[in-house]
This record gives C-alpha cells, sequence and structure tokens, in this order.
DNA sequence: ATTAGCACTCTTGTCTTCCGAGTGCTAATG
DNA sequence: CATTAGCACTCGGAAGACAAGAGTGCTAAT
C-alpha cells in the first residue's frame, strides 16, 4: 500500500494526539492543532480514506476516529521520530546502578523502577539468566540433617540458591571439598556445558553416595533448561489505573491476571533477550493472551552477549517512542554495568 | 454499654448479611431471612436503638443500615461464632509443606497463596525473621575482585545474602577460613548475640583487613535490627476487584499504593510476631494508613518462639470469621513444618 | 484538488419523573 | 408495656426527554 507524505502526516498526528488525550480525534482538531494551513474538509476526506484502507477506526459516527492496531505497528515501524528524552534520571542511570555493587538482581529491578518512573508503564524484567552465564562459585551448605544448600555464584553475579536431599552421611567436610572441586574444574565454563560427570578424581564420592551426586548435578541441568518465575520482576503495577482504558474493574482485572502469569512473561522477555528490542501490540500474532495490551522490551549484555530483558506492559495506546527511548537508553546503561562487572 | 440478647442477635444478623451481600441491610431483611417471629416494625426500633449507640450507619435516609466501625469490632471481640472451615485444601496444608523440604521462603510463599485461595483475599506473610533465629552458617563466597558474597543459614532454614565490598588483597583462602571460624564459633547462637569481636585468635585478620572485618560485622548487625521489604510477600492482590467497594479505580488505587509500601505491611506483621493473632480494624488506633482497611494476623512459630506472622488484608467488610480461622490453622501448619525442621 | 457550508448522526449531560425500598411515627393490640 | 400493623414520608436510582456539542459526509463552489 503507498501512502502520500500528508496522509502519513495527518496518521501521525491522530496517532500523537490519540496516544496523548485518549479521545477519539476529529478533523477539526488536526486542523488546528497540527496543520493549521489546510481546512478541516480535506482532513476529512484524507481520514476517510485512511479509514477505507484499515488505519482509521470511528468508534461511532459522530465520533473523531482511532488508530486501529495496524496504524500502531505502521507507526512504530515507519512514522515514529526518534524521541530524545535525556531527563537528568536516565542520564544518571550508571550512576546509580554502580553504588548497587554487584547485587544484579537489585540492579534489574532498580532498573525496573527506573523505567516505570521514567514512563509510568508497569515495567517488567527478566534477571540476568543464568543459562546465559558462565559459573563462579558453586558451595555446599549444610542446613539440616539430609539437607543442603547450593548456592551457584555466576559471572553476572547472581546468585541462584536451592535446597537439596542428601543422604545423612554425607558430612559437612565432603560438602567443603566437593564445593571447592566442583568450583575449580567448571569455573569460568558456561553453566550449560558443566557436567559433573566430567569430574576428575571424585569417582569415589560418586560411588559412595550416587544419589546425593546425581541430585547436584539435576539441579545444574535444571537451572540450565528452566528459569523459573521468580526472574521476572515487576514494578509500577498501580500505574496502570492512570489510564483511561482500565477503568473498569474487569479490565483491570485482566491485567493483573496478565502479570500474575509470570510464564508468559518470562516467555516474552526471553524471546526478547535474543531478539534484541521488540514491540508487540495487541499481541502481534504470537500473544492471544495479550490481545488489547502492548509489550516493549528490549535485552542487556554481558559484553556482546545478551544474557537478560526489560521491558514496559500497557495499554495498546502506549507513548511508543517514549518508551523505546527509555528502555534502549536503560538497556544499555544495565549493559555497561553488567559488563564492567565481569571485567574488572 | 449493656445489650439486650435480641440486639446483639440482629446485630450479628445485620453484619454477617452486609459482609455476605455487601448490600445496606432493612429490618424487612432481617425480618424475612433471620428472625421470622419477630417483626420488621420490632426491628426496625432496635436498629433505631443500635444506630443511636453506634453500631449502625445509615448511608443515607431510605436505605438500610450498615455496621460501623465499632460493630465490626465488637463482632470481632465478643458475638462472631467460630466459623469451622475444614475444608480439604486447609487439612492439607502440612503434607504441602514438607514437600518443599526446607525452602522456608518458599513454604512461607505458598502459605500465603493458600490463605489468599482460601479466604479471596489478598494475602501478606512475613518470612521467618533472622533476628529471632539461630545461625548455622556463615559462608563468604568471592564474586568479583573486591566484592563477597555472604550467605548467613540460620535454623528456621532460612538464607539471607549480601554483597559487601572487601579489600582486594583478601583471597579465597582467607575467606574460606573465616567462614569456618565464624561458622564454628557462632552455629547456633542468636543471631542478634553475634558479634565477631567475640572471635578468638582472628586478631590477624582483624589488623591486616580492618575496613573488611568491619563490613562483614557491620552486615550481621544490620540484619539483626532491619528487616528489609523484601522480607514481605503477597499473593492475591487481584482479589480485591472481587469486592465492589474498590469498583472506583481511587480505592482501587489506594489500596495497591499500601500494597507497595513494604514497611507498613512489615511493621504491622512484626507486631503481629510478637502478639499472636491480631485483628485490626479500619486502622484501629495506631495505623491512620489503613483507614477503610481490615487487616487480620497471626504469628507463626518455631517451637515456642515466635518468628514471623501471616495474614490478609482487604475491606473493612471482611468475614473476620472466616479468616480467623483459616490464618489460625495456617499458622498452626506453618508452625508444625518449622518446628519439625529445627528438631529433626 | 480544495474548501465552505449544511444537514445529519450520535454521545453526553442535565432535568424530570416515577418507582420502590426503607424508615419513623402513631395507634391498636395482647 | 412490649409488640405490631398501618401509613405517610424520604430518598436514591432507573428511565425517559431534551438540548448542546462534536464530528461526519456530501454537495457545490472555487
Amino acid at each position: 500500500m503507498n501512502f502520500s507524505e500528508r496522509q502519513l502526516a495527518i496518521l501521525n498526528a491522530i496517532i500523537c494526539d490519540y496516544i496523548e488525550t485518549a479521545v477519539p480525534v476529529g478533523s477539526r482538531t488536526i486542523a488546528r492543532k497540527y496543520m493549521p494551513d489546510i481546512s478541516s474538509a480535506t482532513i476529512r476526506n484524507e481520514m476517510s480514506d485512511l479509514e477505507h484502507m484499515g488505519l482509521l477506526i470511528q468508534p461511532h459516527t459522530s465520533a473523531g476516529r482511532i488508530p486501529s492496531q495496524t496504524a500502531y505497528r505502521m507507526y512504530v515501524n515507519k512514522i515514529m521520530e526518534e524521541h530524545d528524552f535525556d531527563d537528568y534520571k536516565i542520564n544518571h542511570i550508571e550512576d546509580d546502578f554502580v553504588k548497587l555493587k554487584g547485587e544484579m538482581l537489585q540492579v534489574v529491578r532498580n532498573a525496573a523502577a527506573l523505567i516505570n518512573m521514567n514512563t509510568n508503564y508497569t515495567a517488567i524484567a527478566l534477571t540476568p539468566q543464568l543459562r546465559r552465564t558462565t559459573l563462579k562459585r558453586i558451595q555446599l551448605i549444610p542446613v539440616a540433617k539430609g539437607l543442603v544448600l547450593v548456592v551457584m555464584v555466576t559471572d553476572a553475579a547472581r546468585v541462584k540458591q536451592k535446597m537439596i536431599n542428601v543422604p545423612v552421611n554425607v558430612n559437612e567436610s565432603l560438602l567443603d571439598e566437593l564445593s571447592f572441586v566442583i568450583s575449580k574444574r567448571f569455573s569460568g565454563q558456561a553453566i550449560a556445558d558443566i557436567d559433573l560427570n566430567l569430574l576428575d578424581g571424585i569417582s569415589d564420592i560418586k560411588n559412595e553416595h550416587p544419589a546425593f551426586f546425581e541430585s547436584i548435578n539435576n539441579y545444574i541441568a535444571e537451572v540450565v533448561v528452566k528459569s523459573d518465575s521468580s526472574d521476572v520482576v515487576l514494578e509500577g503495577v498501580k500505574c496502570i489505573f492512570d489510564y483511561p482504558e482500565y477503568r473498569e474493574v474487569s479490565h483491570a482485572k485482566r491485567f493483573l491476571n496478565l502479570l500474575d502469569s509470570k510464564e508468559l512473561l518470562q516467555k516474552i522477555l526471553s524471546d526478547s533477550t535474543r531478539k534484541g528490542t521488540s514491540v508487540i501490540i495487541s499481541g502481534g500474532d504470537s500473544y492471544r493472551e495479550l490481545e488489547d495490551f502492548s509489550v516493549v522490551t528490549t535485552s542487556y549484555k554481558v559484553g556482546s552477549r545478551p544474557i537478560g530483558a526489560i521491558g514496559v506492559i500497557g495499554p495498546v495506546r502506549m507513548d511508543y517512542s517514549k518508551v523505546i527511548n527509555v528502555l534502549e537508553k536503560t538497556g544499555k546503561a544495565l549493559s555497561n554495568v553488567m559488563t564492567s562487572y565481569i571485567n574488572e
């Protein structure tokens, strides 16, 4: 489909105005606020054309028009202007982050809070994914009889812990020894590549406590394949009430339901970790659950290796330009912080 | 003040009906549904009296009446009947909990989810408070140059970690040694009693790395005095939309704001940890922020030592009877699980 | 191709009316 | 004296009527 310059300008004006006001916009508004040199009648004609092309929707005859999903998609892909949002807060992200010295979970949470504050949409984030990082150290800590806490520390300075059962006759010094051997052997390797069976000189441990050995190995394998829902961070849920599209309780409820399904968010963010910045409008082709919502995400990296993602979720009538700008800047800052830690 | 049997019965009926329906209840309703052997006129007279005593409120002349806060308080303290709620789910709590083998944070989260499911109010919980527990082990794990992860494990099988800065010249074996010495010296002692200065034979570490030594000691002290906001667990926030009192966005927003202020929730739950079961109606005397909300909480224990609390937050028009029942049963189950771990 | 003008449509807010639920009071009753 | 039947009164909410306003589409003029 082909569009004239003027059509695009009008569409742009309508989308911008609607994003700002949430009120269907009419031809006179456009003429007055955005293009005073052409008449409302002309704009009316163009709008009529745009409606026939499926870009505008009339809620009812005597109202203005609102952008269709297609229009939003087109806006994001082609029309939208770069919004340079250099607020003080964004400029100082890195400094703030650095103060948190290595508590990566906290850093990501802060990033989400920052995104939330600057966009006023609900921020979502995926903490650094262990499977995408390399091991720093494993420590086995006895907690109770037959219970051991496995703590994994990675190069993204993330920490993950889990209780596992062990045979009662495994003593503390054995745990310490095993911690030491595993850490030494696999330190610096990708978590995904860790296989305790590759350990040399531990055949006696393996033989004496096969179940124990198996549990630890299983746990490591588990971390590699699935990131659990606790990896998803939310910030600023209540923001949603600032938008008129959620004034009805049923809509608000649907939104909260969505946020409850961490698996979905985790999937979206994982995808984004791979793909970099992505904009999903009203669910796009892949997410039926997200109808009437938009999700914008971007990844953050250690060096050139993406390890997590941040984003926002909100109404389709979203200020995409601003959101993308804030996200990419925050993502860059986050990447810098992560990377500097690893290389320090 | 003195009340006749009948007055109490009528008050009880009004409160029960209003809790169920959220609609101001009139004299005829009471007569029909609850006391068919006296006439609505009689009830009308009694209701008028109850209103003058400050127990009932008329939203407007031609509506029924709703209970006042005083009435709710009285209801909870004197009138309310024991509600025996022995649903399958509650009966099987302990089994479910035991499956989680020692992941206390997860156990508490599950308890909250269970409370939420069974009451349909938003559940809040305080994870086992470290200052109320005794130390099992401390482990110092190097994460990056100049950064060390301190992991504390306690007898409630809770784990707390924090990054701290260390001088670059502290090496791994020193950390291991220190972990070992601290754990050995203080294992079994209340966290509150730990003071690294009491350690013998570490004067060389202390002299060589005073800043490092100080950070660790500070961290332990910090854990003792303040429990951070991450200790508060929420479950089932969206439930609030099931209640008509939050149909207006502004009310819902206030609720979410409340849940965001973790310090407040933490304070309430900490208080409850000390006091056992407590019911705060519309903020009571102490919490002005909680106006128009009710919070019911109870503590859970290790043996006879309370270490945390669980509760719900919701509208003043709350089914106190059911809530208290569910909370106390869950609290008991939780206590059993915690206790059995410690003593095993 | 653009635009002025106008009739038409449809929502929104306001006003009125009406109904019903509920009350308070009075007088009758056991 | 407590209880109750009866009735007038009050008020909120729903339904309908109406005007105002915003916006459109179409036609005819430029």
